[in-house]
DNA sequence: GGACTTGAGTGGTTTAGACCATTGCGATTA
DNA sequence: TAATCGCAATGGTCTAAACCACTCAAGTCC
């Protein structure tokens, strides 16, 4: 990870842009990491402050960015680690529980809260309800292995699913749909972008608030075409990493351009 | 964009987390931004300090990642301003001309360089080829009504493409591929993963060095199945989204669990 | 008029230092 | 033995201050 586009520094023919320290400190700590095993710990900021001769906010700079690529971890009291690597997530409708278990991961999922509420009018259009309806928030907790790994916020129009918020708990919320309203789901559309982490769902997910996230949303429909439910998830963004398979769309389109 | 799970603050029983100032600045700046037009510029670093009582630290913290979030734009000498939202890339074998075209940008692409390079073991198992032999890289500049958007680098196996290197240019890769070739693209599989902008990419994306990025990587293959290309770009974090559009895997998967 | 210089104002980097919050462990105590 | 306390080390926050690099417009010069 993380292909540095050798040779060419940059060609800014007249100024040289005089590199920050703390790139070319966050260079010399990416070496150092490379022979660090995962897990293994790093000097404190302090001492690498003295070591490197440069401040320790310089320090704490370069650490950040790191920690940011998920290359380190860094625990209050404790000290700074090397870095684990990432999960990946098929992008699919396949289930997060299906897809932490073809990793090897023991998936786990707990229901924070459930309430109901009035649909504001953007919202009632993405459930095709009309404004003011209910609407039944759900608040999950996602872990693989016990580790917070994301937080998934459903939404669905109570009104299409009545008892919905009696029925479903820390278990499958497709497999409630299908069986006591015989849904199905068909297609979805779904985004990503990133975001940095409010302090609540850094709080839930053990992250430091302002850490790099990956945003899904996600709209699903049912084989009919009548949509079920708006998901927004929030990832952390040093542990996970999305994986798409894609098929070509009509040859004709593709020799055109690129 | 943002929503920020609202009532239920954290529920963290015992110790207040005392709410760091730079986030509670950020929030402020937050709703200041509501009422800023795209573009209208705000008052600068050393203002917002003894307006809001902290240090100039603290300012540039929240105005940090207000800005990794896209809601502000910084330009160095001049001022800071409000953002302007994210635009949208179909995650699908589409070409980046033809998604900019569909959202009403103007799209161009040009090509920063072209060189010929020994493959290593992992980027042979990549494109089918043997450890050592002649790989294409190809590197672009992605620019939507002129502005830079994203960096992407193709690496192809020469020796499939004998003379390719003098048919590329400004121009559609995957039409050189098709014309002089015969090659169409069957399937690819996507990655999407968090980054921080390299120095040299943040040069030629006109953006900071360390800025979120979105990285993604393609691994294309032929109608055939052999493999064409393996391609890695970098979005701006702060301009891009992607959307992708599922079908349904077997209905009998999903009512299993969720 | 056009090109150049200058300077004020902006964001960007770095420092040194202070203090807080959390952790983990060893010493102490019940 | 088991629980508790205290302390040292770690990362987290914040400050005040200095200097750098870039931008832009006003002023100057040709």
């Amino acid at each position: 990870m993380g292909e540095n586009l050798p040779g060419d520094a940059v060609e800014n023919g007249k100024k040289s842009p005089r590199t920050p320290k703390h790139w070319e400190l966050k260079e010399r700590l990416a070496e150092l990491l490379r022979v660090v095993s995962p897990g293994g710990s790093l000097p404190g900021e302090r001492a690498l402050a003295s070591e490197f001769g440069v401040s320790r906010t310089t320090v704490r700079k370069a650490l950040a960015e790191l920690t940011a690529e998920g290359r380190l971890t860094r625990v209050h009291g404790s000290g700074t680690f090397a870095g684990e690597g990432k999960l990946t997530q098929r992008l699919q409708l396949s289930s997060y529980t299906e897809d932490m278990r073809s990793h090897g991961r023991r998936p786990t999922s707990s229901l924070l809260d459930a309430r109901i509420g009035a649909a504001d009018p953007e919202l009632a259009a993405l459930l095709g309800i009309r404004s003011g309806d209910d609407v039944l928030r759900l608040r999950r907790l996602r872990r693989a292995d016990g580790e917070p790994m994301a937080i998934e916020t459903s939404r669905l129009p109570l009104a299409r699913f009545p008892g919905l918020d009696r029925y479903v708990g820390d278990g499958s919320l497709y497999g409630v749909l299908y069986q006591h309203y015989g849904v199905e789901l068909g297609h979805a559309e779904e985004t990503i972008e990133t975001a940095l982490a409010t302090p609540a769902e850094a709080a839930l997910l053990g992250n430091e608030a302002g850490a790099l996230m990956l945003l899904l949303s996600r709209h699903s429909f049912d084989t009919e075409g009548r949509p079920v439910e708006w998901v927004r998830s929030v990832y952390r963004g040093d542990r996970y990493k999305f994986v798409a398979t894609l098929v070509s769309p009509r040859p004709s389109e593709q020799s055109r351009r690129a």
